[in-house]
RNA sequence: GUGAGUGUAGCUCAAUUGGUUAGAGCACUGGACUGUGGCUCCAGGGGUUGAGGGUUCAAGUCCCUUCACUCACCCCA
């Protein structure tokens, strides 16, 4: 093939595809037990709705998102969305959302796009099933998405994962808590990695969760985040940890968790795969937003949500899967071009009962359309040839128990339907 | 974007120091069984050895480029 996919864009093929149909029903059906409702949005959006959401400095607007000019007017930039937060919050302001409902709580599915290098668990048109709850500032709903996300996992089989929980303050306690931490490793630069350094500027909380040990250790004598939040921020996270106390695994406080994105404040998480992934193991992340949905130009109304890659999720549990198995397959062999017409027409009619038919197009010797319908998986073939045709009765075998009978052609719509 | 590793049939893997027509298992198709699945046996189809170029009498094997994948960074779901 000359023509291949592009660098970093997957097919899902059938046999896997099944894994998603799973993935994606357990999570509308968690979706609808906490009453969420679904939410579709464009896949393409004005790229400077994702500059002022995410933030101009960060790396997904600096480097990894697919803009391009429109056609015909060159003025307006383009993206491919590289998240679902932002087309979200532009959806729910510019539909006037809050008007009609003031709490909203919406989830969506679908392909996000970031030119990175692709490697396991990452590539470039990636799919996210996310919830984002608008208007509600109460801890209670950081805990509900926590606890949502764990449902999902039960329903999918999914053991072995870490939640890892923090708070990164508000507008109020926040730039007090950096500024000291900007001063701290300021007085501390020469030990820094170049990465940390340029971190510095860029983004100082960053640092905290740098991988190398030099930088490790020396955070650990930094000033620590929960140690600095103002009283509000204080008792929403230590209410938030109190309701989440009988979650199985009991999540992890790590002060050191920053989120990447600008619009993050208070509470902040990520659900980790202990193995299976690679170091792309966060399969689900997110954290609170509550200034967002104004700086976009819409109602004052807080936010929270999360994000999940349902690619890592299918990684998880590619092994062992138990797929939702299909309806029964009902195959009908035939031999001879008049029990090919009968036998189509057939079809069509139990098709349009509801049953699972198919059968050959091409002639085939009795033992090929068995093998066949065999390998397929069928409950039952129904035998019809120029023996049958002649007296007007049809052989049904039960493949299980190789139990033969024969129906009359009048009787065989009903049996088998 | 940086560094390293791996590319042989649909899948898992062979192929002597560079040496004949690149093999095997599984899978697929057909037959043994003129009209009966799973087991067995037999046969068949399927390869630009990822791609392009170079060295050589001769390249799956050596060199260069490129593409894809994997791992570690960066970053994130």
């Amino acid at each position: 093939m000359n023509l291949t996919r592009i660098k970093g864009f997957a097919d899902v093929l059938p046999g896997d595809v099944e894994t998603w149909q799973r993935i994606e029903r357990a999570a509308e059906r968690v979706f609808a037990n906490y009453n969420f409702k679904e939410i579709r949005i464009p896949v393409l959006e004005k790229s400077e709705l994702f500059s002022r959401s995410l933030g101009e400095s960060t790396d997904v607007i600096e480097k990894e998102m697919y803009t391009f000019a429109d056609r015909d007017s060159k003025a307006t930039l383009l993206s491919l969305r590289p998240e679902g937060t932002a087309g979200v919050v532009r959806a729910y302001g510019e539909g006037k959302l809050h008007q009609v409902e003031p709490v909203r709580k919406l989830y969506y599915l679908g392909p996000m796009f970031r030119r990175e290098r692709p490697q396991k668990g990452r590539l470039r048109q990636f799919n996210q099933i996310g919830a984002e709850v608008f208007g509600r500032t109460d801890p209670y709903v950081d805990a509900e998405l926590l606890l949502l996300l764990r449902d999902l996992w039960e329903d999918l089989g999914v053991a072995d994962t870490v939640l890892e929980v923090n708070s990164i303050g508000c507008a109020d306690c926040r730039p007090g808590y950096r500024a000291g931490l900007v001063a701290f490793l300021e007085e501390r630069r020469a030990e820094l990695c170049a990465d940390c350094d340029r971190r510095l500027k860029t983004n100082p909380l960053r640092v905290l969760d740098c991988k190398r040990p030099s930088c490790s250790a020396m955070v650990n004598a930094a000033p620590s985040i929960l140690s600095h939040l103002c009283d509000n921020c204080r008792s929403h996270f230590d209410t938030v940890l109190g309701l989440l106390r009988d979650l199985r695994p009991e999540p992890v406080v790590n002060p050191r968790l920053v989120r990447g994105l600008d619009y993050y404040c208070r509470t902040t998480f990520e659900w980790k795969a202990g193995s299976g992934l690679g170091s792309q193991n966060t399969v689900a992340a997110g954290g609170r937003y509550d200034g967002l949905v104004q700086s976009l130009g819409g109602p004052p109304v807080a936010g929270v949500g999360f994000a999940l890659g349902v690619e890592r999720l299918a990684l998880l549990r590619s092994e062992g899967d138990t797929k939702e198995s299909d309806a029964p397959l009902l195959y009908l062999a035939w031999m001879g071009e008049e029990a090919q017409r009968w036998t189509f027409a057939l079809a069509h009619r139990l098709r349009r009962r509801g049953r699972r038919v198919d059968m050959e197009g091409e002639a085939r010797s009795l033992k090929s359309q068995m093998r066949r319908a065999d390998k397929q998986g069928a409950d039952v073939v129904l035998i019809v040839g120029p023996d049958e045709m002649e007296k007007a009765r049809a052989l049904v075998r039960r493949m299980a128990t190789k139990e033969q009978t024969e129906v009359d052609f009048s009787d065989v719509e009903e049996s088998l339907g």
